[in-house]
Parts: structure tokens; sequence; C-alpha cells
DNA sequence: GCGCACAATATTGTATACAATGTTATGGCA
DNA sequence: TGCCATAACATTGTATACAATATTGTGCGC
């Protein structure tokens, strides 16, 4: 049996479509290379193109999908050196930034960030590797948010995104996603308000990140998109 | 005589109408606060509303413009918090990205950073001090696209842009724009190569713009689009 | 004259139609 | 069979039509 059509719950915006496109590429639901089709979208979402195109544009805005004129959208396959790029801009930001998380920060928001790391494990335990990934970025996009420096925060949030789509394409699977332990410490010295021990701990994080990137690209696969974004189990 | 229409040179793509109005911004040509109506624009550059409309929706995501819904486009009004932040956020980045710049810059780099300095003179002397703003900002960007960090070249480049408008709303007159002198220093560390230096003179050139801020709002004040973006001498 | 309700107008939001371009399939010819 | 030209198709680019919303203007009652 063959399922057609359902034009989806529609009244979805740009931004809607935007953040499921962005979630699902963070998850790795989405990998590099994919094309993103107009039609297949607007018939996904129930929208009109021109909605689709808006969302489409935001993202490559972000630089986590490229559009190629005449062509169209596919999620973005980050060379290495534009890999490297955005590591170091990350070690430029990053760790300042915890530092003045970790100035700010209330008890609320350590246990907020205590929260991220539950949820973090569970989808761990719960051998959804994605989940996993896309947690552990807002968990530092959610750092930013503490420090209190929208514009930085802005910037840290397109970074992970592509950090994202890096990690799809180089991380080499020997270094097992040991972030959790990094996380921790992180909340610690937060929580003890130590802006020298968060940034100190930010800084070596990344350069920990950023070393465990591969040399070779992996090639890009096709999806079926409705799948992967509504991730409803027909089959 | 009243000049009517005259559609323009017409095939403009969003690009370059989006281009055409960031520089605008740059030169203070717009100031914040200004409506950009799509009927206005479309009629300016002789395209459809569709065009100018990827236009807008791009410099809304540098922050550049604000679009709120239903109301339009406006040139963004950076609020004192925002103009701190763009501050901050360019002392993390570029201080940093001058050392690499100092390090990786060529003869013609130095050269080329020689004569926008040349122009920036130029456009002092013949009173325009919109372009010189314009092209004192460029300076900085080009000192970016010199570390070969196209990453952190962009958000340098967005973050000039927002410079530009918290110029425009928070500059006290005073403090005559002095910049000259700041760049000619670091064209010399960088001809150098000395990083350190480049570094340190970067650093203390954005402190001291940052602290020439002022603290009173200035309101937004109307202008004919037309002559604004065109420039042409009709009368 | 002032204030409010409502109508008229203008502007943006969305969908759709058509044009331009790219991709794929087909068929002739060597 | 293999290759190229060309036609059929699919997809994106742009313009326009219509709907939804905000803004402005008008007139009535007080």
């Amino acid at each position: 049996m063959q399922t057609t059509a359902k034009p989806m719950p529609t009244n979805a915006t740009a931004d809607t479509i935007a953040s499921a496109l962005s979630q699902a590429i963070h998850e790795h639901r989405l990998a590099p290379g994919t094309k993103l089709g107009e039609d297949d979208l607007s018939d996904i979402y129930g929208v009109s193109r021109t909605i689709v195109r808006t969302a489409l544009q935001s993202l490559a805005h972000q630089q986590i999908i490229e559009i190629k004129r005449n062509r169209g959208a596919f999620v973005a396959q980050p060379s290495l050196a534009e890999a490297h790029e955005v590591f170091e801009a990350r070690e430029l930001l990053e760790p300042r930034t915890a530092r003045s998380a970790a100035l700010n920060a209330t008890p609320d928001d350590v246990a907020l960030l205590n929260d991220h790391i539950t949820q973090e494990h569970a989808a761990m335990d719960t051998g959804d590797r994605g989940r996993a990934l896309f947690l552990s970025g807002q968990f530092h996009i959610e750092i930013a948010r503490i420090a209190q420096q929208k514009t930085i925060a802005d910037m840290i949030n397109v970074l992970i995104a592509r950090s994202s789509l890096i990690i799809a394409l180089y991380w080499r699977r020997e270094s097992a996603l040991c972030e959790s332990q990094a996380h921790h410490a992180l909340i610690k010295a937060i929580g003890d308000n130590d802006g020298a021990r968060a940034e100190e701990l930010m800084q070596s994080h990344l350069v920990d990140l950023h070393s465990a990137l591969n040399l070779n690209e992996l090639p890009a696969v096709e999806h079926d998109l409705r799948a992967m974004l509504l991730g409803d189990g027909k089959r």
C-alpha cells in the first residue's frame, strides 16, 4: 500500500519550517547534500512554495543549506577548511562567553542546564544519537543565552548548526561522543560562578571537539524527505 | 516640474538591491527607522515585489533592517543594549583576527589597505562623511579578509553594518572621527607582520569607538527613498 | 470642537500562473 | 552498442492576482 499526499497540519509558517528543517539537520536525519525540493516541502507542510522559499532563504543565510541558482537547495556540505574556520570562530567566542555565563548564572539557569544534561543522557540511553547531538548543541546555546549576549548567542547558534554538519561529515567514530563529562564540569564551574574555570573548560572542550575531526569526506545520501521530516512510522 | 516614475536600469537582482540598501545605510543616507516600502523599492529598482522581498529578508537576517509583520520593513534602530553587545562581540573577534591578518599579510594586502586609507582621506576632504564612514568600515572587513577567515569575516561584516547604525544613533559629535590615525598604526603593525601589536592596536581602537557612544537616542527621520538610493541630481 | 465607530485606502502576506533553466528520456546514426 | 542531438519533463525564478491586515480618512453624536 502506497501512502500518498496527506497535506499535513498545514498553517505552518516559514519559521516553523525553518526550525523543523534546522532540527532535522541537527539530529542528522537530513544528511549533508540532501536536496530540499520546493515542491516536496510545500507538499509536506501544506503551504505554497512562497513560504518554503522564505524558510530556505533563512537557512541559507545561516549557511546550513546552500541554494544553487536554478538547481535548488541542498543541505550544506562544509569543506574541511570551513570546518576548521567554524571551530576557530567558536574558540574565539565561546570561552569568554562561558566566563560571562558563569558570572551571570542564577540557580535557575544552573537547574536548566542540568535539565539539558539529563535529557541528553536519556536520549543517549534510548540510542537516539541524533537527539543527543542536538541537545548537546542546545547546551552551548543555552550558555550563550545565560551570558545575556544575544548578539553573540545568535552567532554561536549559527556556528553550532554548522558544527552539526561538520560532525556529520568529519567525525571520527573512534572518539566516542564524551561530551557529557565536559558539560558536567562546565555546569559545575558555572554553578560556582567560577568564570575563569568556565572559560578554561570551554576552551579545552572546544579544542577536544576540533581535534576529533577527520580528514576524509563522506558521501552525501538521498533520503525520503517526508519520512525524515515528519518521522511518522508509516511504511 | 515633477519627476515621475522612470523604472530604473531594471534587471536588478536581489543581491544588487540588498547591496545598494546596505551601502546606503552604511553611508547614513538612510536613517534608522526609515520605512522601506515594498512598492516603493520595486518601483525604484524596476523589479517585482518578489525580488524586493528577497533582498529585504536578507538584510533582516543581518539585523540591518527590521521586518514587522503586516507593517513592513524599517531600517533598524539598535537599542543601547544592542549597541554595547555589538561592540563587545567585535572586541572578541577583531583583535585576534587582526593578529592573524598581520601574520598572513602580503605586501599586496598592505598596499590594498593603504589604498583604502587614501580613499578614506579623499572622502573626508570632499566632506563626504558618509562615504568616509563606509570606507572605514570596509577597512575592518578587509583585515578580516586578509586573515583568511571567511566565517569570521562574515560575522564581522554584519557587526560592522550594525555598528554603522549604532554610530548614526549614538555617536557623540564631540569626539571627532579620528579613525585614520588608528588605522594608520594598524597598517604599520600589519605591514611589519607584528601580530601582537596589531591585536593590541585593534583592541584599543575598538575600546575607543565603544567608549565614544552616547546615551540619548536620536529620533528617526523620513526620507525621499528615490533620491537617497539613486542619488541622481534631479530636482 | 472632540472622540469614537466605521468605511475607504494602502500595504503586506500568500498563492498561483507563467517563464526560464536544468535534467532526463528518446531516437537516430555511426 | 555507444554517442550525440533533441525533445519531453521537472524544477526553480519571477511576476502578478487576490486575501488579510494595518492605516488613514470621514462623518456622526455629543
